[in-house]
DNA sequence: GATTGTATTTTTGTGGTAGAAAATACGTCA
DNA sequence: TGACGTATTTTCTACCACAAAAATACAATC
């Protein structure tokens, strides 16, 4: 077996008296409550009415109840006896996410880790993961699961799940930067295209703030976070649902790509100024210009990418020799 | 519970003592091999090496192995003692695929078919599911994460699975219109494109037996698989496995719609014809004029949706309207 | 009349085990 | 040497029982 001895984390799935299942799950539904909340424009006092959420996540009363529970410790929501929950004072001031730490997120990110750098095979067998891992079969199921769903690994007709070549390979990169050349401009042109009101400022705000910043102390996790949200932001607004689902599956692999292409922070504070323009665009009202400047914008970061204009061949003459073999 | 009483098949998952689990599998990896030999330019004589396969599907020699011998079975492949699977006379004259008949696609068709017809609500649990088709609650499972690979459902933070608004619904159709009409024709403008050989031949005799044909007397079933054909190879030919992915992706959707949306006999063989055009432009490599042809051609078809322009009842009613009776 | 609080019922997830299927090791033949 | 044939080992799936979580029913309150 080619795979070297590597990073062997016990990731394990007997209960643990502090923490059964339960906490996961509800800590995973009250971060996207939060999320959706503060999508809204809430105030402190407001009342936030249990079957609103029931709707929004097709769950029942009970872990809606428990998630809320888990916010008004963190003292972002207060609970009035009889009355139910309301939004708290340090709602809007409280920055930090609600992310907990699972043990299937611990997996699926030293899966991904492993193979980013080439640790683990392009094929693997569920088995193998279970004991490189030390992990319960039942999580190692569930993680291929997700990665399978992220377009991350294939099941085979075997038992083997088989990495698809993910955003670590230029060839790739290139592949989804044009991708997203067709898709994103075509966004604004759609039909019924608009942006969220709340939204749009909020991004607006955001951006203002990192493209202020300096280059060398740019945060750059918030940095793509923030430029992911904004991408998915123009997909919904387009108001086409297959549209907004192929950006947003889009931003999933770059997200997760993340470690291994290294965009210059300079960049970054460029496409930041780049986003503004076109959310000034949009807001203008001219659409039309909107999608041109998405397109100049996903060019420049096309060629921004280390290692794509800046080394030998051109472009055209690139993508052919490489047409080839596939 | 909304949900009406309706068609109780039996999806059984007992082992019958003459078809275990592995009849189904090497059905399906027999099926698989077949197309995959078909797409090569193979004569009768020609040796089939398991290795071959084997890389393929990423499977081992074991399954590999009882495949061949299905398709040795079906006079498709010929065996030789210690020399193994050649390809027999009949190869290319035999039509029939090795379609199996599948607990889990009978559960499969099933479940799309009330739920097109508005039988199933759209948020289901797998226990509700398991009862109403008497089916076990492993396949139960194992359907619906085909349904969620496929972008049917989705799987809620709780025990409910929800139906996405598939493309019964009119608004959906035309998203996908939409959709396809930014993604397909940037095919060919992708750099690197190519159309393999023998695809484009096999295409093009298809297609024009299909445009030759009289409306009436029709194979809708072969003319969509045909229409579909076409458009994936179009997309794995622009060298883009994203946009191939995502043209794949819509194609399925498509096909497992085909029964609630009625495209016109006519339109059908229109289509031919105009794919058959597109075929042509790419020979000449005159690819921008492809391009073109296929916005016109995706064109035409949003156009010729039923229901889209030419119908009296605006969008909404009629939508609610055909979930009545199917 | 709608929403919250509480109790009850239903459904799901997990772990262990037997048997089926896939992977693999090894000998043999062109 | 590389491909096939056969035997052995490993891995997976189905099934069962129990604990945990979700759904639901019903009473109380604004």
């Amino acid at each position: 077996m080619p795979s070297r001895p590597a990073t062997r984390s016990r990731i394990s799935s007997r209960r643990r008296a502090t923490s059964p299942r339960r906490a996961v799950t509800q800590a995973a539904l009250a971060a996207r409550i939060l999320t959706w909340l503060r999508q809204q424009d809430l105030k402190p006092g407001d009342h936030v009415p249990e079957r609103l959420a029931t709707e929004e996540f097709h769950v029942s009363r009970t872990p809606v109840r428990a998630a809320l529970a888990l916010l008004t410790e963190q003292g972002l929501l207060e609970r009035h006896d009889q009355r139910g929950f309301f939004i708290a004072d340090g709602f809007a001031a409280a920055r930090g996410t609600v992310a907990a730490e699972t043990p299937d997120s611990t997996l699926h990110d030293a899966i991904l880790r492993d193979r980013f750098s080439k640790r683990l095979d392009a094929e693997v067998t569920a088995a193998h993961l279970t004991r490189r891992y030390r992990a319960s079969r039942a999580i190692v199921l569930r993680v291929l699961g997700r990665l399978q769903k992220d377009g991350i690994v294939e099941r085979a007709l075997g038992q083997r799940w088989v990495f698809l070549p993910a955003l670590d390979s230029l060839r790739s990169q290139e592949d989804s930067h044009r991708f997203r050349l067709i898709l994103e401009p075509a966004a604004f042109l759609q039909p019924g295209f608009a942006l969220d009101a709340k939204r749009a400022r909020d991004l607006k705000s955001a951006l203002a703030e990192l493209a202020g910043q300096d280059a060398r102390t740019l945060d750059l996790k918030r940095a793509l976070e923030t430029d992911i949200a904004f991408h998915e932001a123009m997909g919904d607004a387009s108001n086409n649902r297959f549209l907004a689902e192929a950006i947003r599956r889009q931003s999933r692999l770059r997200r997760l790509a993340t470690t291994s292409m290294q965009v210059p922070p300079a960049r970054l504070i460029e496409s930041c100024r780049e986003h503004l323009a076109i959310l000034e665009a949009v807001a203008a009202g001219e659409l039309a210009r909107a999608a041109e400047l998405m397109r100049e914008h996903l060019a420049s970061s096309l060629r921004a990418r280390p290692g794509f204009v800046n080394r030998g061949a051109p472009p055209m003459l690139r993508a052919t020799m490489m047409g080839g073999a596939r």
